[in-house]
DNA sequence: CTATTTTGATATGATGGATAACAATTATCG
DNA sequence: CGATAATTGTTATCCATCATATCAAAATAG
């Protein structure tokens, strides 16, 4: 498994030498049927495809899926946020700070306890996160039903749902 | 979508003011269904556990895969095996050193293109190759198994591989 | 022969992820 | 109550991964 966003070059010109049958495809061979090369390949893949759906609103699939919580869990602290989404406290801080600049979100200090902010989004946030989500829908998710069909893709979310949280 | 290999805290203590029905869990909502979050979580579990399983030999996912495709094609070059792999040929010159210098594979300068290196395995990281698709056949790819089964097992692999190539 | 391309390599920058430490605040409990 | 511990957001910092520009040596094209 390594798997980069590399431009793929397929099929180069023959070695020059006429020396004979050499050259021909590289062989993945085992790589091929182990699940972690083409999930890692699909997962390029997929993160590509969304930055490119959503080039308009220069939204990352990090930033998407933030604006997605607090859009769904508003009034959340930064602790909560950041770790349901997997992401460490002091990596969290600048990701917000650029939120928060854009104006897509707010930092509201919590009349409870002081120490904590209430996270939640603008108007504006809401405003594009509604574009986002119309965008990654007509453009993404509907590339994937059409290459897989509903019922696969269903079955494929499920199965790496399973792997997430029971692995 | 965002998701990083951090310990899950799982539903903490309850926040000390007596107010009311404030806290629960944080919903996911949609984000759950978009393929790309569980795709990323997944990914970075199978990953986690293939580092587990590697351990012994301290070889990582992008190492094993290095190994396999030299197995399988001896005598290409670096640029060849990196593009394969979707590595860029200038990360991946600090990799062939890391696995030169433990004696798991060698360049030999071609006799016909003076430019290139015909990449091989030597007999050490044949047998650490070896080695190490035992532990991942028996640790790695049998917790799958028993997970998912073999017949989801391979069409999850099948889906991701459709994905990875025809997306 | 000259110009272009290719190969491996170096330097370098950007980004993501991880840890330690800190001040402010809050919770614990003797 | 008051001392101690824990939590929150933050900063600084490190490491790994990824990406680009550039280069010398060698090979190819015209």
């Amino acid at each position: 498994m390594t798997v980069s966003r590399t431009a793929g070059d397929g099929a180069k010109a023959q070695r020059a030498t006429g020396k004979a049958g050499e050259n021909s495809a590289i062989e993945l061979g085992e790589l091929a049927e182990m699940l972690g090369y083409p999930l890692k390949r699909a997962q390029l893949k997929i993160f590509d495809d969304f930055l490119r759906c959503m080039a308009p609103l220069q939204l990352t699939p990090a930033q998407f899926s933030v604006l997605l919580l607090l859009e769904r869990n508003p009034g959340r602290n930064q602790t909560e946020i950041a770790t349901t989404l997997g992401i460490l406290r002091p990596n969290f801080v600048a990701m917000l700070d650029s939120l928060e600049n854009r104006e897509l979100c707010a930092r509201v200090r919590s009349v409870n306890d002081r120490r904590s902010h209430h996270l939640v989004l603008t108007d504006k946030g809401k405003a594009v996160l509604a574009r986002a989500k119309k965008l990654v829908a007509a453009k993404h998710e509907a590339r994937l039903n059409e290459l897989l069909g509903p019922a696969n893709r269903a079955a494929l979310v499920a199965m790496l749902t399973r792997i997430a949280e029971e692995f």
